[in-house]
DNA sequence: TGAAAATGTTATTTTCAAATAACATAAAAG
DNA sequence: CTTTTATGTTATTTGAAAATAACATTTTCA
């Protein structure tokens, strides 16, 4: 019997102080990467192929903004490259404690590394 | 005369083979998290206050999906501490390039502004 | 096996993101 | 100073994000 959700989502509206905090964060260093390459909100917009509004939105770290936009963003300053890192299996230590803990095939040999399929 | 955008963004509808892949890593990322953690996606849906249909869209990669949705689900898994970095001003080596090239007031003290002339 | 749980798929509806527009204010440039 | 240029603000409009629903398929495990 799927939960019933409210429909303006409550992660989107009223995110945790985390989240929110990891965004206006995020929005701030893209406006210092903007600003130290002497873009307007507008060009750099364009690049993007947004209006302007939407660089001062992710500036503000508004929340209901898509993740593409945000990576547009990154990508036209020539950062996305930091986003490879992000959640990476080999630096989840507790998922890979988990998964060990699990199936205990552990001993020496090279039995099946930890990949996922 | 602001540049006329298309409504349905470019960025977001088919954005850079770049972005689309950072955010196909990123789903393909919180899976295999989730996956280890034991979790169905409704149950990560419901710490998130989601449907899960959401998840399954961050999972794909969805660039459309608001960015507080796919933070909310690293924040849900205990892994958005990683976003910290991301577009860090102190590793933004061209962003510091320039702004050194462009006010050369290096070296010693605070130098202000009329000193001598 | 086969029942239950998890996930995928499609269709429909509602609400909001993002565009446009028009003007205000703040910095820079000249 | 005065004129650009950049950014902020508000209102209005519309396409689509995300919810719901109902069923299909796959996976799990007793």
């Amino acid at each position: 019997m799927e939960t019933v959700i409210p429909r303006p989502t409550k992660i989107s509206t009223s995110p945790p102080a985390a989240v929110e905090q990891a965004l206006e964060r995020l929005g701030r260093n893209i406006r210092t990467a903007r600003l130290r390459r002497r873009l307007p909100q507008a060009a750099l917009a364009e690049r993007m192929g947004v209006s302007r509004f939407v660089v001062a939105d992710i500036e503000r770290g508004k929340p209901t903004t898509g993740i593409a936009v945000y990576l547009g963003a990154l990508w036209a300053l020539g950062l996305h490259g930091q986003m490879r890192e992000v959640a990476d299996p080999d630096r989840d230590e507790e998922g890979k404690a988990l998964e060990r803990a699990r199936s205990p095939m552990r001993a020496r040999g090279r039995q099946a590394l930890s990949d996922d399929f």
